[in-house]
DNA sequence: AGGAAACTTGAAAAATGAGTAACGAAGCCG
DNA sequence: CGGCTTCGTTACTCATTTTTCAAGTTTCCT
């Protein structure tokens, strides 16, 4: 299987790119590589990639600025990878626009997953005022929510919240994020409210709301919404 | 097949307008277009189109002033263009009255089909100005409206109110959007009115008007009308 | 493995929203 | 002119939703 997609990856570590370049390339990709920052904003404005693996700990310019100068205009998917025990970057490279994130040191099977699972969202077109996702069905003109066809009773936060994850399927969504796209700027704390309405939604939408397949926990960060 | 409907293109930028004019012609549609909030609301008045494509990010006027004033009065569809990840432009647009909407940038095929389907969906009414929903068979003509073939007696309020209900079947409809239809665009806190005509209407619409089966509460939202 | 932090869950309290009845004013009609 | 209908308005009760709290569980980190 051929899939032709390019992507660039920035990391200063040569290893790391070693090891990116010759994955990526056995399975079908196209790779660009970038050492520094600067060269990464550059190679990625003189031919845009498809996609962006970006390291949010490089030595120059902290990678969270290479995050915002690309978010200035790219908007393609761009995975940011961490290292261990950096909630603190990764809360603020999703919060800044990453779609997704990958701990280093991280299997290959993994890596490959989260890319076809973002360059796959890429292609469907989320404009649908209809959005199908496995057994749900979302009308944002009609603003009901059905599974399996059966229209769901929800009230106005819990329809908010489902709504957001859903046009975000697969991506995770920051604690902070969800709390001020649904709540408001002033309730970025209120993580308990969070849990409390993930755990409404996840019994009227989950067969087994104590293994849950659609929200998914990240625990520390966020939750993910998955339609399979 | 010619169709002969008129669209009303409001956008400030000219290779939008451009775009959907070539698109729209050559699919048998006439065309006219407005660059600015003003100047698209005059036209629209002038000249009413059966149709009104509306940039929701307008720089004069902001896009959703333009909405609410056109839907003090104008009944046909309006289709709102929004830019990618303004979800609140939406949402806000869509509690506003408008019909439908498309993100750009959007592919022509999905364009076509979204004008098709609100104009499909018009045209039915018109044309057939009889409209059965379930029991309930409403005559936009005579203005009358029949339960069970036995003739409804409704006041004027009551039946701009159930009118309105039928046109956005399955639909939710929002407070602000019912009290600006029906009362005007000065009465939009009126809540009150709002319960008390939707209670009349259950008492003469519903079997059982405790378990209402057609107007469902949409709590902190609005209504929906269902025809089963 | 063990302690701390994060998460889940159920249920109460508080806040907000909805439904109902009733009444005066305005308009209509004989 | 006087009865009837409809609308706007208010007061009150009831229902739903949101928030808060508390107890039990899982996950994370050393």
């Amino acid at each position: 299987m051929s899939n032709e997609a390019e992507i660039l990856v920035i990391d200063d570590e040569a290893q790391i790119r070693k090891l990116l370049d010759i994955t990526l390339r056995t399975n079908g990709y196209r790779v660009n590589e970038a050492q520094t920052a600067r060269e990464g904003i550059t190679k990625a404005a003189s031919h845009p990639p498809d996609l962006i693996l970006l390291d949010i700990g490089l030595p120059d310019g902290s990678g969270h600025d290479v995050l915002l100068k690309l978010r200035e205009w790219f908007t393609n998917p761009i995975i940011v990878l961490s290292v261990l025990n950096s909630e603190t970057d990764i809360v603020k490279a999703l919060d800044n626009g990453a779609n997704d994130y990958l701990v280093k040191p991280f299997r290959t099977g993994e890596l490959l997953a989260r890319i076809r699972s973002v360059l796959r969202k890429n292609q469907t077109d989320e404009n649908n005022p209809v959005l199908q996702l496995g057994k749900l069905t979302i009308d944002f003109v009609a603003r009901t929510i059905k599974k399996n066809n059966a229209l769901l009773k929800l009230t106005s936060t819990e329809y908010q919240l489902l709504a957001l994850f859903a046009k975000n399927e697969g991506k995770v969504l920051t604690h902070q994020y969800l709390l001020r796209m649904v709540w408001g700027p002033s309730y970025l704390n209120q993580t308990q409210y969070l849990r409390v309405f993930v755990a409404q939604l996840r019994k009227k939408i989950e067969d087994n709301p104590n293994q849950p397949k659609h929200i998914i926990t990240e625990s520390g960060v966020g939750y993910r919404f998955m339609a399979e």
